[in-house]
Formats: C-alpha cells, sequence, structure tokens
DNA sequence: TTGCCATGTTAGCGTCGCTAACTTGCATAA
DNA sequence: TTATGCAAGTTAGCGACGCTAACATGGCAA
C-alpha cells in the first residue's frame, strides 16, 4: 500500500508514457524528472533513485542512456543555458540595439532568471568537481554570452567607438549582474540588507559603468 | 600492508597528537582535517570518512564533537569568513580610510582570497541545502560587511554626504566584487575571456561606480 | 517468422551519514 | 590511594546512494 501510493504519485507525471517493460521515452522522462528535482531540492542533493522513482523504472535504467550521475546533470545545465540565452535575448528585444535600455533589461532578465530559478542557476555556475561539466559552460555559456557582446558593439559604436573590442565593458557588466544575481539567491543580501531590491543595483551601477567608457 | 600504509599516510598529520584510546584533541584535528580536504577536492566530495581517516579515528568519533556533517562543515566556514575578513581589513589598512584606494583594496584583496581560496569561497557563498548553514553568513559573513560599510562610509563623508546611508553604495561594490570573484573561480570567465585580468575589472568598474555617487 | 540488440530488470558491491550499545581511561572526590 | 562517573572513544549495523554485471524482454529488420 505504502508502495503503490508512493509508485502512483511518483510516476503519474511520466506514466503515460511508460507502455510496459520498455519506458519508450526514459531518456526524456529522466530530464524531465531531474530538471523538476533539481528546480526543486538543488543540485546537491539530487539522486539518480529519485529520478528514476519519478520516471518509474528500476536504478540502473538511466545508465543506458547517461554516462553517470553528473552526465545528467550536465544536460539539464544545458537547457538551463538555453532558457537564460531566451529570457535576456527576449528582454532586450523590445529596446533598440545598443541602446543603455536594452543593455540594462538584459542585465535584469539575467537577475530575475536567478531568482525565478535558483537551483538551476546555481546548477549552472557552480563548479562541479569533475571536469566533465566543463563543456556546459563553453558551449551553452558562450551562446549566452554573445548576445551581451553585441549589444555592447552597438552601444560602443553609438559613443563614437565603432570596431572597439567590446570584451572588456561586457566583462564588467557580466560581472556586476552575475554578483547580484548570485548574493540575491545565496541568501547574503537578504541578511545584510533586508529588503533591498537586486535590480536598482543593476540599473544603478550599470548606468555608471556604461557611463564610464 | 594496503591498510597500514593508508593509515600511516593518513593519520600522519595528527598523529602526534594522538594519545591512546583517547585521541585529546579531536575536534581540533577533524577542523584542520576538513578544511584541508575541503581546500583540495571542494565542500561537496568532503565526506566524514575522510577527515576521520585523516584523524585517525572511527567513523563514529566526530559525532561527539559536531552534530553532522553539516555543523563540522559550518565551523570551518566560520573560520573562513574570518580570514576573508581579515584579509580584506588588512588590504585596506594602508591607505587612508574612506580613499578610493582603500576601498579598490579592500575589494582586490576579497577576490585574491577568492582565487587562492576557491573552495572555501564555495563553501562560505553557496547556499547548503538545511537552513542550518544560516547563521554561517549571518554572524561571520555580518562581520566582513562592517569592513566596507566603515569606508564607504568615510568615502561618501569626503564627497559631501557625511551621514548619508552607505548601504546602497556598499552593495554596488560588494555586488560586483562577489561577481567578479564568482565568475573567475567557477570557470566561466576563463573560458569566455581567457587571459583576462578580473582585477582590472575591480579597479575599473569600482571607480565608476564610486564616481557615481 | 525469426532472431538481434536496444533497453529494460534484478542482484549486489563498496561507500557514505548516522545511531545504538559497549568500552576505556582521565579527573575528581572519598 | 583508591573508587567511580562521565567524556570520549570503539564496533556493528541500518538504509540510501552510485554504479556494474548478468540476465530478460520485446520491437524491428531481414
Amino acid at each position: 500500500m505504502t508502495d503503490m501510493q508512493q509508485e502512483s504519485d511518483a510516476t503519474k507525471q511520466t506514466q503515460q508514457a511508460r507502455r510496459g517493460y520498455h519506458h519508450g521515452n526514459l531518456r526524456e522522462a529522466l530530464l524531465e524528472a531531474a530538471e523538476a528535482l533539481i528546480a526543486e531540492r538543488g543540485p546537491d542533493s539530487f539522486t539518480m533513485a529519485d529520478a528514476c522513482r519519478h520516471a518509474g523504472v528500476s536504478t540502473a535504467a538511466p545508465y543506458r542512456h547517461f554516462e553517470d550521475r553528473n552526465a545528467l546533470m550536465e544536460a539539464v545545465g544545458m537547457r538551463a543555458f538555453d532558457g537564460l540565452a531566451a529570457a535576456t535575448g527576449g528582454a532586450k528585444a523590445p529596446f533598440e540595439e545598443g541602446s543603455v535600455e536594452a543593455i540594462l533589461a538584459g542585465g535584469k532578465a539575467y537577475l530575475r532568471f536567478a531568482l525565478d530559478n535558483p537551483e538551476r542557476f546555481r546548477l549552472m555556475f557552480g563548479r562541479n568537481p569533475d571536469l566533465k561539466s566543463r563543456p556546459i559552460v563553453e558551449l551553452a555559456g558562450r551562446a549566452c554570452f554573445q548576445n551581451l557582446l553585441q549589444s555592447v558593439s552597438a552601444y560602443l559604436a553609438t559613443r563614437g567607438h565603432a570596431g572597439a573590442d567590446p570584451m572588456p565593458l561586457a566583462l564588467r557588466l557580466w560581472s556586476l549582474v552575475h554578483g547580484v544575481s548570485s548574493l540575491a539567491i545565496d541568501g547574503p543580501m537578504d541578511i545584510i540588507a533586508p529588503g533591498n531590491d537586486p535590480e536598482a543595483i543593476i540599473e544603478e551601477s550599470g548606468r555608471a559603468i556604461l557611463a564610464a567608457v
């Protein structure tokens, strides 16, 4: 009874996909389960066994689709980077490319993503001990950063520095926004300054950094 | 033979302290072992069993001194915060209180601490799933932040804003410095912009933020 | 229809965090 | 000096986890 109830709870999400002995869509089911579990309890407390229970398969099954726990988390991380890229890219779209507003909107979207998906954010940027997780950042993270580089290039052009290397300024902005986001989701900011609005930090410091070219 | 060799390797650091059935100084030995192991392999891969092997005691012994693994890591985190406070406090000492140089020196020391102690840094700021780790930040982190608040207050005074709330400006600076440090130790900065000098980001953006009061 | 092989299963190993129950020996008081 | 109580060790063991080996199933292609 306990077992049955547990199983029905755990598998209902992907139950429809389960046809018989063979799951049929296990790779995707595991990814979804891992995404949900990581979002809920954090990357550190994520376990393969939990993901298996959610997918309704034995604990050995995932290894047909992922080399190990780290590989599954890597795949989840990739998706998270896609989400971040979409969020920042979409946020700056309504504004004129290269405008201060477009850049700030991207930064605020980065912050909002972190606040809305703190555990995903931790998964993306918290270095995993295994070096295998490096490619996550290399591939997906670079795409994210392209957004910013492009905006900064356009901004520099409007300020009479067309063709200048956007990297230094982009790194300054990224550092600021990433710092605000990290402190906001990891707790210390709330503890040191409760009620503080992290978005305002991006707004004000962002403008200062942009103005100082 | 394997066992003997392993034991002699693992315990030699604290061997002298081990007197007989009772260790005599286990709490301290565990703290040192945990500090070393965390610094070496990171907070996530730290295990109580490893610490026990280093201290030369059974795996049940630590629970006479620490409630659980989390409590031990919390204690290590406290010490790390003391180290950070000492580093930032010491770095600004040679400069005039309230000067831009003093503030930037503190920020650079923060960055250097992160680069020299990446795993300690992660332990301090990476939120542990258990809420118990909250007091770490509350007590030790607040002390760290006092340094900055004081410098910023003095700086504001030199700029004709004596008595103004230093918090907003302090948070902007902290966010910047923390962001640079996080990106530098977690890898992405090296990947996106290899050879970049993170200290320069603090220097330039810090000045811009300070100038924009 | 048959047989291959991708994708499941069960069983089990070693490790880990932690607890219970027992043991040791130092420190204190008679 | 001796007795003894309690702090601080020990061994044994539970349940969970990551992962592997060996076996089972059944969909698809020849």
